[in-house]
RNA sequence: CGGGAUGUGGCUCAGCCCGGUAGAGCACUGCGUUCGGGACGCAGGGGUCGGAGGUUCAAAUCCUCUCAUCCCGACCA
């Protein structure tokens, strides 16, 4: 392509909207343009970054068995009702009508269509395993969109659903689309890590995401030092290890009530104590299906929502206004503690072993210290509540967890039979039975793929394109477009770089060098090759790396040494794993 | 949904408090000079100041409503 003739509006100053590194440097780089709240258009090089994930994608789903379809962005209303979605999925399914009234929705997600369309094909266990693909526009209509194409309401999503007779068959599928996935993202140039995952709203027993390690990230990882776990916050457990607590002697006969006037949050208390936060017992009230109970954790943990519902077995949890706990419970939020409540007490694992400790005693302005376990309070129902955090033990070899910042790029869930059984989607399997399908689903979020690349590779300059993904390989810089050798030597070497396939930007726009040096580097062509009037009387041409500043000089004459640099570019940094 | 902020040529912003002919830089057009890291000079084109209503002789500026966008929060007592 010819910089004079492509549309690359490259921006030196940063649009006031954007806050996000990869938002900024797409909206300079020409790649994007905002055209409401989370909608963005592509323009050309947005576009071509785009296309290249796609072709990653399209062709690691191929290779593991899966087919590509198209499915319909508008649903109807029939299909999500089936489900039980209509409901559940809440203000982000954007629903329309059309000119008759009737129900539709813009597709967030295709579980119901593909299952629609298998239960009228499928009838035989000789036509599974099945894996059907797309790469498609979806809507969500998020509560807060931002960051550009980190979290748009509008995005283009590559969602892949597997079919099988049993769970067993079901695993294989899950198995070689985490392989595929491991490969796309590696061959994306991708620094990412495979982790364990709640599964959310989509549903189902089983999942990991792709999250790609960045600090802007909006995913808290944590992952072991030293073996392969890995899990996302909101999943991770830690090791849990016994340990005798030494009581103060003699013990105290009863708790002791304490004026703490204002002291309402853990902080405060602990200040008012002079104690540090792991002294002190957390109370929570929660609100689910199942009624109100109270959580009760470290004061120096935090609660994690997704162990709370798993531990009760609840459908939904929320977290109650004050006002509401005080009207229905008669409990002074601030003021909490587990002793005399007749509701549900959930206990973290580790409160037993905390010793003498400090809570809320249930009344406005006053807390008891020296509370113990046991004697005090005391539940059956215990169970691991709170957030792991950096320093906690691996629960698979006990060593040190830490904790990243990502941006979850891939989600692959196993679903069972989630939504065959809604949508009554069976089959016939060799003894003649009616059996429900199996499934799987695989998301990946392909703009977003892009964006979390330059969040990765990104410097002062601009953008430092992986080169799998990079929307040109190579820029080509006529410094001097009056001198006709110089001219004739580019546009000769435009002509074979094109024929070899090689993408190519050439820049023969009448610009001074300093523009097409700082365009070059701001759309992060990864190799720059540079002439000059200078440069061609030495005989060289300038080569020069985007992303390690290394340049180098080769000689006009002879091109081979570019082609092998072009080579060692190329495969340099697509990581892709062994196996 | 709660809180905060912002809407002025394509972009970044000034002007608003204190009402009186709409500005700068970048970008764009023409000419000239310049030419290896976002050049300079001269001459130009382009804005119903987000929208509606109101106050006033007069509104970008004051008032009311509305729309849009951005940031924080919407669970950690």
């Amino acid at each position: 392509m010819r910089f004079s003739r492509m549309h690359l509006p490259t921006l030196k100053e940063v649009p006031a909207e954007a806050e996000v590194v990869s938002h900024r440097l797409m909206l300079r780089a020409g790649m994007i343009r905002r055209l409401a709240a989370g909608i963005y258009s592509f323009l050309p090089l947005g576009l071509l970054a785009l296309r290249n994930v796609e072709e990653i994608i399209r062709q690691e789903m191929n290779r593991a068995g899966a087919q590509e379809v198209l499915l319909p962005a508008v649903q109807p209303a029939e299909l999500w009702q089936e489900s039980g979605r209509w409901d559940f999925y809440g203000k982000e399914l954007l629903r329309i009508k059309d000119r008759h009234q009737r129900d539709y929705c813009f597709g967030p997600t295709h579980e119901e269509v593909i299952t629609d369309l298998i239960r009228h094909e499928v009838r035989s266990y000789r036509q599974l395993p099945l894996n059907l693909y797309q790469i498609q526009t979806k809507f969500r209509d998020e509560i807060r969109p931002r960051f550009g194409l980190m979290r748009g309401r509008e995005f283009i999503m590559k969602d892949a659903y597997s079919f099988d007779v049993d769970d067993a068959a079901a695993g294989l599928s899950y198995q070689e689309m985490r392989d595929a996935y491991n490969r796309i993202f590696s061959r994306c140039g991708l620094n990412f890590r495979a982790v364990e995952a709640d599964s959310g709203a989509i549903g189902g027993s089983f999942s990991h995401e792709f999250v790609v390690l960045a600090d802007s990230g909006e995913d808290a990882i944590a992952s072991c030092q030293s073996c392969e776990y890995a899990a996302n916050i909101e999943k991770a457990e830690s090791q849990f290890i016994e340990v005798e607590t030494a009581l103060p002697d003699p013990v105290a006969a009863a708790a002791l009530e304490v004026a703490t006037p204002d002291c309402e949050s853990v902080a405060e208390v602990a200040d008012f104590f002079k104690v540090t936060p792991e002294a002190i017992i957390k109370s929570m009230i929660f609100e689910s299906d199942l009624g109100f109970c109270m959580v009760v954790v470290p004061g120096d943990r935090e609660v994690n929502e997704i162990k709370v519902a798993a531990a009760l077995g609840a459908e939904w949890l929320e977290i109650p206004a004050p006002a509401r706990v005080a009207d229905e419970l008669g409990l002074p939020v601030g003021y909490l503690g587990p002793l005399n409540v007749s509701i549900t007490l959930l206990v973290d694992r580790q409160v037993p072993q905390m010793g003498e400790m400090i809570c809320g005693a249930n009344r406005v302005g006053f807390h008891l210290q020296g509370v113990l376990w046991e004697r005090d309070f005391t539940s059956r129902q215990m169970a691991d509540l709170v957030q792991v955090r950096a320093g906690d033990l691996c629960p698979r070899c006990g060593s040190l967890l830490q904790i990243d910042r990502g941006i979850e790029v891939g989600h692959i869930f196993k679903l069972g039979t989630k939504y065959s059984e809604k949508l009554k989607a069976t089959f016939l399997d060799q003894e003649g039975q009616e059996r429900l399908l199996v499934m799987g689903c695989y998301g990946v979020g392909v703009g977003r793929t892009v964006a979390a690349a330059i969040e990765q590779n990104y410097d002062e300059n601009g953008i430092c394109f992986p080169y799998a993904i990079a929307p040109f390989k190579v820029a080509l810089l006529n410094l001097d477009l009056k001198s006709e050798e110089v001219t004739a030597y580019c546009e000769n070497l435009y002509q074979e770089l094109r024929n070899r396939g090689i993408s190519v930007i050439y820049d023969d726009r009448n610009e001074r060098p300093g523009v097409k040096f700082k365009d070059a580097d701001l759309i992060g062509v990864p190799l720059r090759l540079t002439l000059g009037r200078k440069g061609y009387k030495r005989g060289i041409l300038e080569a020069k790396c985007r992303s390690t500043s290394i340049s180098e000089e080769l000689p006009l004459d002879d091109r081979t040494s570019l082609w092998s640099l072009l080579e060692e570019l190329a495969t340099d940094d697509s990581r892709i794993p062994s196996q």
